[in-house]
RNA sequence: CGGGGAGUGGCGCAGCCCGGUAGCGCAUUCGCUUUGGGAGCGAAGGGUCGCAGGUUCAAAUCCUGUCUCCCCGACCA
């Protein structure tokens, strides 16, 4: 069967739509801008938080939880902050509601005396608490996560991209030293990396963000760039260093062996069920969904075929023996014995879901002691031994993850330009889209005009050594390319 | 929040202009035949047409308001 081209045509959205439909990953809510992630979904996004989790405690950290809501008050201690999140708070004003007739009504006395935000991020709550928790050099590092949900009020909501409420995982730590700091953001950004590329198999440009694109209350901000298949651009995770911007605001000091009073270094970072949108818009198809093995949370799906009852018992019992042995072997495999369904029905299905390999076996395989093995990412079909069936799945899996990643990479160098005037940035952007590096000044200006008139953003200043040269736009002096890109 | 489009059985849509009490495809249920790439035939069930108000003898259809979704902008993980 002849390789699938995935659509990258003006109807992206609707494709994208369409496979998170098929998977049954998730599902628009009658509440606005919000999703309901389906068991399929979180089953994936289970499987990410647990790689990230096991990364996280490798490093030292711990997880902990603090409140969904937020005193206005604490939001706007940190001047910069505040600005960066007050347009886009939920916030309660009232604590009930009262019957009236023909329903209920918020209850005018039950005004609140100090409103409450509902968390768009927890750096205002969780620095409150650190106060207490710090007094001594002894008490640091603090290395926390915190799994969650937080509301943002977006304008326009995207499923898994853009939601009014999304999960996600925020790392709130405190440090003694300047240096201490920064190498926890860069550690974490490295995490991050290696979580996208080893795990979801999308290659990523790491950098820093610019003045504008930093996070609200940071000193900078780091991220993971990722390239989707129609070109644009998504920020997958971000890692801030906060210097002392939080400790100032919430008065969290500590003596230090020299005995003197000090502000403690901070830093938070996060990556949220996005993820799961980067993961369906780098690697699926138009035959829906593709997942890497080391993240699916069926790697393997045995399709019975049979007519008689006799054939059903006969592929059966061969179809059990081989789930025994696959889940030996750690394999995370699934029998598909619904007789209602008929294996055309089952092959397309599961191909919509994205389980990365398919058996199909007869009774002609019964007969020959194979199997069918089919890959989700290739379609390559093969007539496979019985024997030593688990280990050649293995090694298949992870080539599997391997290539995926290769095919990714291949796209986004594909869907790479270096660009040396402003009239080829804007001719590239137009006619191919993707990663584009090119010469900045390094002043916000133009930054900005770029920004109003190709809609395209720094996505970072990516890590490493670059050669000097001319800005593209004003022809000044310039230390490095930077990458732009049009993005989610 | 500005511009455009759309809300009609579970899903996708027609009907609306020109008011007369709802239809098609898929899905569902039952029966028989099928089963190595999304089955076929026959029968059946399921909707007060997003919500609220108005006009009218009569509203899915006309009017007003409102909520939500999609696309394009401004904002953003």
């Amino acid at each position: 069967m002849a390789q699938k081209i995935t659509k990258r045509s003006e109807d992206y959205s609707q494709w994208y739509l369409d496979v998170v439909k098929e998977a049954q990953l998730a599902e628009h809510s009658p509440v606005r801008g919000s999703m309901v992630i389906k068991p399929t979904g979180m089953a994936l996004w289970e499987n990410m938080r647990n790689a990230l989790d096991e990364m996280f405690k490798e490093t030292g950290h711990e997880n902990a939880y603090f409140p969904l809501f937020i005193p206005k008050s604490f939001l706007s201690k940190e001047a910069q902050h505040v600005e960066g999140f007050a347009k886009e708070c939920a916030v309660v004003t009232h604590s009930r509601l009262k019957s009236v007739e023909g329903g209920v009504e918020v209850d005018p006395d039950s005004r609140l005396e100090e409103e409450l935000i509902v968390r768009p991020t927890s750096e205002t709550i969780i620095w409150d608490t650190y106060r207490n928790w710090i007094q001594s050099y002894r008490d640091l590092p603090i290395l926390v996560n915190q799994w969650a949900n937080v509301v943002r009020w977006e304008m326009r909501t995207r499923l898994f991209l853009r939601t009014m409420e999304f999960l996600w995982q925020e790392g709130h730590t405190a440090h003694a030293t300047r240096e201490e700091a920064v190498d926890e953001t860069l550690q974490m950004l490295e995490v991050y990396r290696s979580f996208a590329e080893d795990y979801m198999a999308m290659p990523v440009i790491t950098g820093v963000k610019t003045a504008s694109e930093r996070f609200a209350g940071a000193e900078d901000t780091y991220c993971i760039e990722a390239l989707m298949q129609d070109g644009k651009a998504l920020q997958a995770g971000t890692s801030h260093f906060l210097g002392q911007n939080f400790a100032k605001a919430f008065d969290v000091t500590f003596q230090d062996k020299d005995g003197e009073h000090k502000l403690v270094w901070a830093t938070s970072w996060g990556v949220s069920t996005r993820l799961i949108g980067g993961l369906i818009m780098t690697h699926s198809d138009d035959s829906g969904l593709v997942i890497p093995p080391k993240l699916a949370p069926k790697q393997v799906v045995i399709v019975p075929i049979y007519r008689s009852d006799e054939e059903q018992e006969a592929v059966f019992e061969y179809g059990h023996t081989l789930l025994a042995e696959l889940k030996a072997k750690g394999i995370r495999a699934h029998m598909d014995t619904r007789d209602t369904y008929k294996p055309g029905f089952k092959f397309a299905e599961h191909e919509a879901r994205g389980i990365p390999l398919r058996i199909a076996i007869g009774p002609r395989d019964v007969q020959n002691n194979k199997v069918e093995l089919a890959r989700r990412d290739t379609f390559e079909k093969n007539i496979t031994d019985r024997e030593g069936i688990a280990d050649t799945i293995s090694e298949l899996l992870e080539t599997i993850q391997k290539d995926l990643f290769q095919r990714a990479l291949h796209r986004r160098d594909e869907l790479t330009t270096e660009v040396e005037s402003y009239d080829e940035f804007k001719q590239v952007l137009e006619e191919k889209g993707g990663f584009i590096y090119a010469h900045w000044d390094g002043t916000p200006e133009t930054e900005e005009r770029i920004k109003n008139e190709t809609k395209a953003t720094i996505r970072c200043i990516p890590m490493g050594e670059s050669t000097p040269g001319k800005c593209m736009v004003t022809g000044n002096d310039s230390k490095k390319k930077v990458l732009f890109a049009r993005a989610y």
